[in-house]
DNA sequence: TTATTTGCGGCCTTATAAGACCCCAAAATG
DNA sequence: CATTTTGGGGTCTTATAAGGCCGCAAATAA
């Protein structure tokens, strides 16, 4: 079941995964074809509407260009 | 759907999940109490049958008294 | 202004994670 | 030896992630 507190720590998660994508200057259908994780997804998942999987995570740093470890470096939400 | 490349993905992932339970020196029961994920769940994320969400991997760091991101710094398996 | 790109949200099906519990066999402890 | 403790596999239900496609409205480019 997801709890409000998830929702917090996936929306945090979220608008850091979009920060690292912008930062790299791609367009969601860009990283889109760079990892194979369908576009509306990935806006889902910026959104923290989605719980994802840890293959899913390690697919997206792929796209990135980046160690799936600083997918997680951020300063969490306060709960 | 799980292929075997993910699978072996997440065996490494378990195999590092479960050095660092037994470096902190926690029983799979004792992990479990702290962070509220089923023993035997968290024996079957260590042997790579399951592909957790990203709220199970905080959780699991909770339990470790880790960074999150430490869980994904290890040398990852060889396709 | 027209054409393109971009960010989404919705919807469907199928695969599977979560959560909870049971129980056993082997190992450790008393 | 008897008694925990520990690792861990099996099973059931329910929630939800994955995967894929559609279309649209706003922003951007031509």
């Amino acid at each position: 079941m997801i709890t409000p507190a998830d929702k917090k720590i996936l929306k945090r998660f979220g608008e850091n995964l979009r920060k690292l994508r912008k930062d790299k200057g791609l367009s969601l259908r860009e990283m889109s074809y760079a990892c194979s994780i369908d576009n509306s997804k990935i806006a889902k998942i910026e959104k923290g509407m989605i719980n994802i999987t840890l293959t899913t995570l390690l697919q997206l740093a792929v796209a990135l260009e980046a160690q799936p470890a600083t997918l997680l470096e951020y300063e969490p939400a306060e709960l």
